[in-house]
DNA sequence: AAAAATTTTTAGATTTACCTAAAAATAAAA
DNA sequence: TTTTATTTTTAGGTAAATCTAAAAATTTTT
Protein backbone atom coordinates (compact mmCIF):
# COMPACT_ATOMS: atom_id res chain seq x y z
CA UNK A 1 0.00 0.00 0.00
CA UNK A 2 1.37 3.57 -1.02
CA UNK A 3 0.82 7.00 0.25
CA UNK A 4 -0.54 9.59 -2.00
CA UNK A 5 2.77 11.15 -2.26
CA UNK A 6 4.45 7.81 -2.73
CA UNK A 7 1.77 7.65 -5.46
CA UNK A 8 2.11 10.78 -7.10
CA UNK A 9 5.88 10.30 -6.91
CA UNK A 10 5.00 6.76 -8.73
CA UNK A 11 3.49 8.51 -11.84
CA UNK A 12 5.34 11.83 -12.29
CA UNK A 13 8.24 9.16 -12.61
CA UNK A 14 5.98 7.25 -15.14
CA UNK A 15 5.11 9.86 -17.00
CA UNK A 16 9.24 11.42 -17.50
CA UNK A 17 9.84 7.91 -18.11
CA UNK A 18 7.69 7.71 -21.51
CA UNK A 19 10.75 10.56 -22.66
CA UNK A 20 14.12 9.34 -20.96
CA UNK A 21 15.18 5.84 -20.05
CA UNK A 22 16.33 7.45 -16.82
CA UNK A 23 14.79 9.48 -14.89
CA UNK A 24 16.53 12.20 -13.36
CA UNK A 25 16.04 13.68 -9.67
CA UNK A 26 16.09 17.62 -10.82
CA UNK A 27 13.53 16.57 -13.22
CA UNK A 28 10.62 15.24 -10.82
CA UNK A 29 11.33 17.98 -8.83
CA UNK A 30 10.62 20.08 -11.30
CA UNK A 31 7.15 18.39 -12.10
CA UNK A 32 6.42 17.27 -8.50
CA UNK A 33 7.43 21.36 -7.62
CA UNK A 34 9.11 20.34 -5.00
CA UNK A 35 13.42 20.41 -4.31
CA UNK A 36 15.77 18.15 -5.20
CA UNK A 37 16.02 16.97 -1.77
CA UNK A 38 13.14 16.11 -1.02
CA UNK A 39 13.14 13.70 -4.11
CA UNK A 40 16.07 12.25 -3.40
CA UNK A 41 14.79 11.36 0.12
CA UNK A 42 11.77 9.69 -1.80
CA UNK A 43 13.44 7.84 -4.24
CA UNK A 44 15.01 6.17 -1.73
CA UNK A 45 12.24 5.45 -0.26
CA UNK A 46 10.49 3.77 -3.39
CA UNK A 47 14.23 1.78 -3.86
CA UNK A 48 13.37 0.48 -0.43
CA UNK A 49 10.08 -0.69 -1.34
CA UNK A 50 11.60 -2.03 -4.40
CA UNK A 51 9.46 0.02 -6.37
CA UNK A 52 11.87 1.64 -8.27
CA UNK A 53 15.41 0.78 -9.54
CA UNK A 54 18.43 3.68 -8.19
CA UNK A 55 21.84 3.99 -8.56
CA UNK A 56 22.85 7.18 -6.91
CA UNK A 57 23.60 10.05 -9.34
CA UNK A 58 22.10 8.08 -12.10
CA UNK A 59 18.31 8.76 -12.18
CA UNK A 60 15.91 6.02 -11.33
CA UNK A 61 13.97 3.45 -13.11
CA UNK A 62 10.14 2.07 -12.44
CA UNK A 63 10.61 -2.14 -11.52
CA UNK A 64 7.78 -4.18 -12.89
CA UNK A 65 5.57 -3.31 -9.40
CA UNK A 66 5.94 0.36 -9.60
CA UNK A 67 5.39 0.76 -13.11
CA UNK A 68 2.02 -1.47 -12.94
CA UNK A 69 1.32 0.73 -9.95
CA UNK A 70 1.53 4.03 -11.42
CA UNK A 71 -0.61 2.62 -14.83
CA UNK A 72 -3.04 1.76 -12.39
CA UNK A 73 -3.24 5.43 -11.52
CA UNK A 74 -3.44 6.65 -15.00
CA UNK A 75 -6.02 4.31 -15.09
CA UNK A 76 -8.19 6.56 -12.51
CA UNK A 77 -7.13 9.51 -13.24
CA UNK A 78 -8.19 9.25 -16.90
CA UNK A 79 -11.69 6.99 -15.91
CA UNK A 80 -12.71 9.92 -13.62
CA UNK A 81 -11.86 12.58 -16.23
CA UNK A 82 -14.35 10.37 -18.62
CA UNK A 83 -17.06 10.62 -15.76
CA UNK A 84 -16.14 14.32 -15.11
CA UNK A 85 -16.79 15.16 -18.64
CA UNK A 86 -19.86 12.65 -19.86
CA UNK A 87 -21.67 12.54 -16.96
CA UNK A 88 -20.95 15.65 -14.54
CA UNK A 89 -20.59 18.03 -18.03
CA UNK A 90 -17.06 19.41 -17.17
CA UNK A 91 -15.39 20.93 -20.20
CA UNK A 92 -12.28 19.25 -21.50
CA UNK A 93 -9.93 21.86 -19.81
CA UNK A 94 -11.57 21.66 -16.01
CA UNK A 95 -11.20 18.26 -14.79
CA UNK A 96 -7.46 17.64 -14.37
CA UNK A 97 -7.30 18.99 -10.93
CA UNK A 98 -10.18 17.16 -9.98
CA UNK A 99 -9.35 13.61 -11.53
CA UNK A 100 -5.64 14.41 -9.32
CA UNK A 101 -7.48 13.75 -5.98
CA UNK A 102 -9.88 11.37 -7.33
CA UNK A 103 -7.33 9.21 -8.60
CA UNK A 104 -6.00 8.40 -4.74
CA UNK A 105 -9.34 7.01 -3.71
CA UNK A 106 -8.31 3.38 -3.50
CA UNK A 107 -11.08 0.99 -4.30
CA UNK A 108 -10.51 -1.95 -6.95
CA UNK A 109 -14.29 -2.77 -7.26
CA UNK A 110 -15.16 1.33 -7.38
CA UNK A 111 -13.18 1.54 -10.60
CA UNK A 112 -14.34 -1.85 -12.04
CA UNK A 113 -18.18 -0.44 -11.24
CA UNK A 114 -17.27 3.28 -12.48
CA UNK A 115 -15.25 1.47 -15.80
CA UNK A 116 -18.55 -0.64 -16.94
CA UNK A 117 -20.72 2.41 -15.73
CA UNK A 118 -18.72 5.00 -18.34
CA UNK A 119 -18.84 1.61 -21.07
CA UNK A 120 -15.25 0.74 -20.49
CA UNK A 121 -13.65 3.95 -22.58
CA UNK A 122 -10.70 3.30 -24.35
CA UNK A 123 -9.62 7.11 -24.00
CA UNK A 124 -9.73 9.97 -21.93
CA UNK A 125 -11.79 13.69 -22.87
CA UNK A 126 -7.96 14.38 -24.06
CA UNK A 127 -7.73 11.37 -26.29
CA UNK A 128 -5.33 9.92 -23.77
CA UNK A 129 -5.62 5.72 -23.73
CA UNK A 130 -7.34 4.25 -20.68
CA UNK A 131 -5.35 1.27 -19.50
CA UNK A 132 -7.55 -2.04 -18.82
CA UNK A 133 -7.69 -3.33 -15.50
CA UNK A 134 -4.63 -5.92 -16.51
CA UNK A 135 -2.77 -2.43 -17.40
CA UNK A 136 -2.64 -2.62 -21.35
CA UNK A 137 -3.30 -0.31 -23.01
CA UNK A 138 -5.20 -0.44 -26.81
CA UNK A 139 -3.07 -0.27 -29.50
CA UNK A 140 -3.64 3.13 -31.05
CA UNK A 141 -1.73 5.16 -34.01
CA UNK A 142 -1.35 8.64 -34.10
CA UNK A 143 0.22 11.31 -36.34
CA UNK A 144 0.94 14.72 -34.97
CA UNK A 145 -0.88 17.23 -36.89
CA UNK A 146 2.37 19.04 -38.08
CA UNK A 147 3.57 15.82 -39.69
CA UNK A 148 0.53 16.01 -42.18
CA UNK A 149 0.58 17.49 -45.81
CA UNK A 150 -1.50 19.26 -48.03
CA UNK A 151 -4.36 17.27 -49.11
CA UNK A 152 -3.97 15.24 -45.98
CA UNK A 153 -7.24 14.47 -43.90
CA UNK A 154 -7.96 12.26 -40.48
CA UNK A 155 -9.91 13.13 -37.37
CA UNK A 156 -8.80 14.62 -34.19
CA UNK A 157 -8.24 11.82 -31.44
CA UNK A 158 -5.88 13.44 -28.80
CA UNK A 159 -4.12 16.65 -27.84
CA UNK A 160 -0.19 16.33 -26.11
CA UNK A 161 -0.73 19.50 -23.78
CA UNK A 162 -3.31 19.75 -21.39
CA UNK A 163 -3.28 22.91 -20.22
CA UNK A 164 -6.31 25.05 -19.55
CA UNK A 165 -4.99 27.87 -22.37
CA UNK A 166 -4.76 25.33 -25.08
CA UNK A 167 -7.92 23.48 -24.45
CA UNK A 168 -9.87 26.59 -24.25
CA UNK A 169 -7.99 28.06 -27.52
CA UNK A 170 -9.17 24.44 -29.17
CA UNK A 171 -12.94 24.65 -28.30
CA UNK A 172 -12.80 28.27 -29.64
CA UNK A 173 -11.43 26.95 -32.77
CA UNK A 174 -13.97 23.91 -32.91
CA UNK A 175 -10.71 21.58 -32.84
CA UNK A 176 -12.23 19.39 -30.47
CA UNK A 177 -12.05 15.27 -29.94
CA UNK A 178 -13.81 13.89 -33.02
CA UNK A 179 -13.70 16.89 -35.70
CA UNK A 180 -13.05 15.50 -39.06
CA UNK A 181 -9.93 17.89 -40.25
CA UNK A 182 -8.12 18.10 -43.84
CA UNK A 183 -5.37 20.10 -44.51
CA UNK A 184 -5.65 22.83 -46.95
CA UNK A 185 -2.34 24.83 -46.79
CA UNK A 186 0.94 25.13 -44.79
CA UNK A 187 2.57 28.44 -44.58
CA UNK A 188 6.16 28.93 -45.33
CA UNK A 189 6.56 32.25 -43.49
CA UNK A 190 6.00 31.34 -39.87
CA UNK A 191 5.00 27.41 -40.57
CA UNK A 192 1.13 27.76 -39.34
CA UNK A 193 -1.36 25.24 -40.87
CA UNK A 194 -4.63 25.99 -42.55
CA UNK A 195 -7.14 23.55 -42.04
CA UNK A 196 -10.71 22.52 -43.48
CA UNK A 197 -12.93 22.03 -40.83
CA UNK A 198 -16.19 20.96 -41.58
CA UNK A 199 -16.46 23.69 -44.59
CA UNK A 200 -14.92 25.68 -42.46
CA UNK A 201 -10.98 27.54 -42.85
CA UNK A 202 -9.35 27.89 -39.57
CA UNK A 203 -5.67 29.10 -39.39
CA UNK A 204 -3.95 27.33 -36.34
CA UNK A 205 0.04 27.96 -35.76
CA UNK A 206 2.83 25.51 -35.73
CA UNK A 207 3.34 25.39 -31.90
CA UNK A 208 -0.70 24.43 -31.67
CA UNK A 209 -0.37 22.27 -34.53
CA UNK A 210 2.21 20.13 -32.82
CA UNK A 211 0.07 19.51 -30.07
CA UNK A 212 -2.77 17.90 -32.21
CA UNK A 213 -2.90 13.88 -32.40
CA UNK A 214 -4.38 12.40 -35.63
CA UNK A 215 -5.76 9.62 -36.44
CA UNK A 216 -4.67 9.86 -40.31
CA UNK A 217 -7.29 8.77 -43.11
CA UNK A 218 -4.31 8.75 -45.77
CA UNK A 219 -4.06 11.29 -48.97
CA UNK A 220 -7.68 12.93 -50.43
CA UNK B 1 -8.76 25.33 4.16
CA UNK B 2 -8.69 22.36 6.63
CA UNK B 3 -6.60 19.12 6.00
CA UNK B 4 -8.33 15.55 5.34
CA UNK B 5 -7.74 14.83 8.96
CA UNK B 6 -9.13 18.55 10.46
CA UNK B 7 -12.39 17.59 8.07
CA UNK B 8 -12.35 13.82 9.91
CA UNK B 9 -12.45 15.31 13.72
CA UNK B 10 -14.68 18.02 12.50
CA UNK B 11 -17.02 15.41 11.03
CA UNK B 12 -16.97 13.28 14.15
CA UNK B 13 -17.80 16.17 16.58
CA UNK B 14 -20.75 16.74 14.62
CA UNK B 15 -21.94 13.66 14.76
CA UNK B 16 -21.23 13.47 18.83
CA UNK B 17 -22.91 16.43 19.27
CA UNK B 18 -25.62 15.14 18.14
CA UNK B 19 -26.17 13.05 21.24
CA UNK B 20 -24.62 14.98 23.41
CA UNK B 21 -23.57 19.37 24.25
CA UNK B 22 -20.45 18.87 24.84
CA UNK B 23 -18.35 16.60 23.44
CA UNK B 24 -15.61 15.03 25.30
CA UNK B 25 -12.15 14.21 24.44
CA UNK B 26 -12.30 10.15 25.48
CA UNK B 27 -15.65 9.95 22.83
CA UNK B 28 -13.70 11.64 20.45
CA UNK B 29 -10.69 8.84 20.87
CA UNK B 30 -12.99 6.29 20.49
CA UNK B 31 -14.81 7.13 17.54
CA UNK B 32 -11.69 8.30 15.64
CA UNK B 33 -9.58 5.26 16.67
CA UNK B 34 -7.25 7.53 17.98
CA UNK B 35 -5.67 8.24 21.89
CA UNK B 36 -7.08 10.64 23.93
CA UNK B 37 -3.71 12.70 23.96
CA UNK B 38 -3.43 12.98 20.15
CA UNK B 39 -7.54 14.41 20.62
CA UNK B 40 -6.29 17.26 23.04
CA UNK B 41 -3.44 18.02 20.92
CA UNK B 42 -6.24 17.97 17.73
CA UNK B 43 -8.50 19.98 19.78
CA UNK B 44 -6.20 22.76 20.72
CA UNK B 45 -5.63 23.44 16.91
CA UNK B 46 -8.99 23.42 15.80
CA UNK B 47 -9.61 26.16 18.61
CA UNK B 48 -6.85 28.40 16.93
CA UNK B 49 -8.52 28.21 13.89
CA UNK B 50 -12.03 29.54 15.30
CA UNK B 51 -13.67 26.08 14.52
CA UNK B 52 -14.09 24.96 17.96
CA UNK B 53 -14.73 26.34 21.03
CA UNK B 54 -13.15 24.32 23.81
CA UNK B 55 -12.15 25.24 28.03
CA UNK B 56 -9.88 22.74 29.13
CA UNK B 57 -10.88 19.64 30.55
CA UNK B 58 -14.62 20.41 29.92
CA UNK B 59 -14.72 19.13 26.12
CA UNK B 60 -15.44 21.06 22.91
CA UNK B 61 -18.80 22.09 20.44
CA UNK B 62 -18.22 23.56 17.10
CA UNK B 63 -18.10 26.75 15.93
CA UNK B 64 -20.72 28.02 13.27
CA UNK B 65 -17.95 27.75 10.88
CA UNK B 66 -16.62 24.79 12.35
CA UNK B 67 -20.85 23.34 12.05
CA UNK B 68 -20.66 24.74 8.36
CA UNK B 69 -17.51 22.59 7.44
CA UNK B 70 -18.72 19.43 9.23
CA UNK B 71 -22.19 19.59 7.30
CA UNK B 72 -20.62 20.17 4.42
CA UNK B 73 -18.67 16.63 4.51
CA UNK B 74 -21.61 15.26 5.75
CA UNK B 75 -23.27 16.75 2.49
CA UNK B 76 -20.35 14.95 0.10
CA UNK B 77 -20.42 11.95 2.36
CA UNK B 78 -24.09 10.76 1.57
CA UNK B 79 -24.00 12.47 -1.51
CA UNK B 80 -21.55 9.96 -2.92
CA UNK B 81 -23.17 7.46 -0.76
CA UNK B 82 -26.17 7.84 -3.35
CA UNK B 83 -23.96 8.20 -6.73
CA UNK B 84 -22.31 4.58 -5.44
CA UNK B 85 -25.99 2.67 -4.89
CA UNK B 86 -27.71 4.97 -7.50
CA UNK B 87 -25.16 4.81 -10.41
CA UNK B 88 -22.94 1.86 -9.34
CA UNK B 89 -24.58 -0.24 -8.26
CA UNK B 90 -22.79 -1.35 -4.77
CA UNK B 91 -25.47 -2.13 -1.79
CA UNK B 92 -26.10 -0.09 0.56
CA UNK B 93 -23.79 -1.88 3.37
CA UNK B 94 -20.69 -1.77 0.85
CA UNK B 95 -20.73 2.44 0.31
CA UNK B 96 -19.69 3.71 3.72
CA UNK B 97 -15.64 3.63 3.57
CA UNK B 98 -15.62 4.42 0.18
CA UNK B 99 -17.57 7.16 0.85
CA UNK B 100 -15.23 8.09 3.84
CA UNK B 101 -12.57 9.00 1.25
CA UNK B 102 -14.59 10.65 -1.61
CA UNK B 103 -16.17 13.07 0.95
CA UNK B 104 -12.22 14.88 1.12
CA UNK B 105 -12.17 15.81 -2.63
CA UNK B 106 -12.30 19.52 -2.16
CA UNK B 107 -14.03 20.76 -5.08
CA UNK B 108 -17.58 22.87 -4.72
CA UNK B 109 -18.46 22.55 -8.50
CA UNK B 110 -18.15 19.00 -8.58
CA UNK B 111 -20.42 18.54 -5.73
CA UNK B 112 -22.67 21.08 -6.76
CA UNK B 113 -22.95 19.25 -10.13
CA UNK B 114 -22.86 15.73 -8.42
CA UNK B 115 -25.97 16.52 -6.99
CA UNK B 116 -27.82 17.99 -10.03
CA UNK B 117 -26.82 14.43 -11.76
CA UNK B 118 -27.97 12.34 -8.86
CA UNK B 119 -31.54 14.57 -9.19
CA UNK B 120 -30.97 16.51 -5.99
CA UNK B 121 -31.83 13.45 -3.86
CA UNK B 122 -32.95 14.28 -0.13
CA UNK B 123 -31.54 11.10 1.64
CA UNK B 124 -28.99 9.05 1.28
CA UNK B 125 -29.21 4.94 1.28
CA UNK B 126 -29.95 4.95 4.72
CA UNK B 127 -32.16 7.10 4.66
CA UNK B 128 -29.95 9.74 6.37
CA UNK B 129 -30.53 13.46 5.07
CA UNK B 130 -28.55 15.13 2.58
CA UNK B 131 -28.40 19.00 3.68
CA UNK B 132 -28.11 21.11 0.74
CA UNK B 133 -25.62 23.41 -0.27
CA UNK B 134 -26.63 26.37 2.39
CA UNK B 135 -26.33 23.25 4.91
CA UNK B 136 -30.11 23.14 5.41
CA UNK B 137 -31.55 19.78 6.52
CA UNK B 138 -35.19 18.94 4.81
CA UNK B 139 -37.84 18.24 7.92
CA UNK B 140 -38.57 14.77 7.99
CA UNK B 141 -39.74 13.23 11.06
CA UNK B 142 -39.30 9.65 11.86
CA UNK B 143 -40.39 7.31 14.42
CA UNK B 144 -38.46 4.38 15.72
CA UNK B 145 -39.99 1.38 14.68
CA UNK B 146 -39.98 0.12 18.51
CA UNK B 147 -42.17 2.65 19.06
CA UNK B 148 -45.35 1.65 17.36
CA UNK B 149 -48.14 -0.75 18.34
CA UNK B 150 -50.01 -3.09 17.02
CA UNK B 151 -51.74 -1.86 13.90
CA UNK B 152 -49.78 0.69 13.06
CA UNK B 153 -48.22 1.16 9.76
CA UNK B 154 -45.62 2.49 7.97
CA UNK B 155 -42.80 2.99 5.37
CA UNK B 156 -39.44 2.42 6.28
CA UNK B 157 -37.78 5.46 5.96
CA UNK B 158 -34.26 5.09 7.64
CA UNK B 159 -31.55 3.02 10.17
CA UNK B 160 -29.77 3.78 13.03
CA UNK B 161 -27.42 1.46 12.40
CA UNK B 162 -24.81 1.40 9.60
CA UNK B 163 -22.94 -1.88 10.29
CA UNK B 164 -22.83 -4.02 7.14
CA UNK B 165 -23.62 -7.41 9.81
CA UNK B 166 -27.07 -5.01 10.30
CA UNK B 167 -27.67 -4.07 7.08
CA UNK B 168 -27.34 -7.38 5.16
CA UNK B 169 -30.00 -8.76 8.20
CA UNK B 170 -32.62 -6.11 7.24
CA UNK B 171 -31.42 -7.09 3.58
CA UNK B 172 -32.00 -10.70 3.84
CA UNK B 173 -35.68 -10.24 6.17
CA UNK B 174 -36.73 -7.63 3.28
CA UNK B 175 -36.64 -4.64 5.06
CA UNK B 176 -35.20 -2.17 2.75
CA UNK B 177 -36.26 1.77 2.37
CA UNK B 178 -39.36 2.70 0.99
CA UNK B 179 -40.97 -0.86 2.04
CA UNK B 180 -44.26 -0.18 3.52
CA UNK B 181 -44.99 -2.08 6.86
CA UNK B 182 -47.92 -2.83 9.57
CA UNK B 183 -47.69 -3.82 13.09
CA UNK B 184 -48.76 -6.88 13.87
CA UNK B 185 -47.98 -7.96 17.10
CA UNK B 186 -45.28 -7.61 19.60
CA UNK B 187 -44.00 -10.21 21.59
CA UNK B 188 -44.62 -9.66 25.54
CA UNK B 189 -41.60 -12.14 26.45
CA UNK B 190 -38.40 -10.46 24.69
CA UNK B 191 -40.07 -7.46 22.88
CA UNK B 192 -39.63 -8.74 19.56
CA UNK B 193 -42.29 -7.51 16.83
CA UNK B 194 -44.24 -9.47 14.43
CA UNK B 195 -44.59 -7.06 11.06
CA UNK B 196 -46.85 -7.75 8.01
CA UNK B 197 -44.88 -7.18 4.85
CA UNK B 198 -46.33 -7.29 1.95
CA UNK B 199 -48.64 -9.74 3.46
CA UNK B 200 -45.19 -11.71 4.16
CA UNK B 201 -44.86 -12.02 8.13
CA UNK B 202 -41.20 -11.10 9.71
CA UNK B 203 -40.51 -11.22 13.03
CA UNK B 204 -37.87 -9.25 14.38
CA UNK B 205 -35.83 -8.88 17.37
CA UNK B 206 -36.23 -5.57 19.76
CA UNK B 207 -32.48 -4.58 19.48
CA UNK B 208 -33.11 -5.01 15.67
CA UNK B 209 -36.29 -2.77 15.70
CA UNK B 210 -34.90 0.16 17.91
CA UNK B 211 -32.77 0.59 14.44
CA UNK B 212 -35.19 1.49 11.95
CA UNK B 213 -37.20 4.76 11.43
CA UNK B 214 -40.47 4.63 9.65
CA UNK B 215 -41.96 7.70 8.57
CA UNK B 216 -45.67 6.75 10.08
CA UNK B 217 -48.79 6.92 7.96
CA UNK B 218 -50.66 6.53 11.54
CA UNK B 219 -52.99 3.71 12.91
CA UNK B 220 -54.74 1.73 10.20
C1' DA C 1 43.03 17.13 -18.21
C1' DA C 2 42.08 20.92 -15.24
C1' DA C 3 38.54 24.35 -14.25
C1' DA C 4 33.82 25.60 -14.18
C1' DA C 5 29.11 24.51 -14.15
C1' DT C 6 25.53 21.48 -13.15
C1' DT C 7 23.34 17.82 -10.81
C1' DT C 8 22.69 15.13 -6.89
C1' DT C 9 23.26 13.85 -2.24
C1' DT C 10 24.00 14.50 2.76
C1' DA C 11 23.27 16.75 7.14
C1' DG C 12 20.46 18.87 10.10
C1' DA C 13 15.72 21.26 10.87
C1' DT C 14 10.72 21.82 10.59
C1' DT C 15 5.72 20.52 10.54
C1' DT C 16 1.83 17.37 11.05
C1' DA C 17 -0.29 13.82 13.30
C1' DC C 18 0.49 10.58 16.03
C1' DC C 19 2.37 7.94 20.31
C1' DT C 20 3.59 6.59 25.67
C1' DA C 21 4.08 7.67 30.32
C1' DA C 22 3.35 10.61 33.92
C1' DA C 23 1.02 14.59 36.05
C1' DA C 24 -3.09 17.32 36.90
C1' DA C 25 -7.94 18.14 37.13
C1' DT C 26 -12.53 16.50 37.71
C1' DA C 27 -16.04 13.21 39.16
C1' DA C 28 -17.64 9.32 41.95
C1' DA C 29 -17.53 6.45 46.03
C1' DA C 30 -16.70 5.42 50.72
C1' DT D 1 -14.95 15.08 53.03
C1' DT D 2 -11.31 12.29 52.12
C1' DT D 3 -10.15 8.56 49.11
C1' DT D 4 -10.48 6.39 44.74
C1' DA D 5 -11.40 6.24 40.00
C1' DT D 6 -11.80 8.46 35.71
C1' DT D 7 -10.82 11.86 32.43
C1' DT D 8 -7.85 15.05 30.42
C1' DT D 9 -3.65 17.31 29.74
C1' DT D 10 1.40 17.90 29.52
C1' DA D 11 6.00 16.51 28.37
C1' DG D 12 8.87 14.42 25.46
C1' DG D 13 9.43 11.40 21.32
C1' DT D 14 8.56 9.18 16.53
C1' DA D 15 7.68 8.88 11.43
C1' DA D 16 6.50 11.05 7.01
C1' DA D 17 7.41 14.53 3.90
C1' DT D 18 9.21 18.52 3.41
C1' DC D 19 12.95 22.31 3.63
C1' DT D 20 17.90 25.01 3.39
C1' DA D 21 22.71 25.01 3.10
C1' DA D 22 26.74 22.73 2.21
C1' DA D 23 29.36 18.82 0.35
C1' DA D 24 30.16 15.39 -3.24
C1' DA D 25 29.78 13.46 -7.78
C1' DT D 26 29.15 14.09 -12.59
C1' DT D 27 29.18 16.58 -16.85
C1' DT D 28 30.62 20.28 -19.75
C1' DT D 29 33.73 23.67 -21.20
C1' DT D 30 38.01 25.54 -21.99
Amino acid sequence: MQSYTEENYLKTIYHLAEKTINVQTNAIAEQMQTKPASVTDMIKKLADKGLVDYIKYQGVTLTETGKNTAIDIVRKHRLWEVFLVDKLNFKWDEVHDVAEELEHIKSIELIERLDEFLGFPKADPHGDPIPDKNGRFAKTQFIKLIELTIGDQGTITGVTQHSSAFLKHLEKLGLTLGKKIQISDVTDFDGSVEILLSDKQVNISREVAKHILISSNGKN
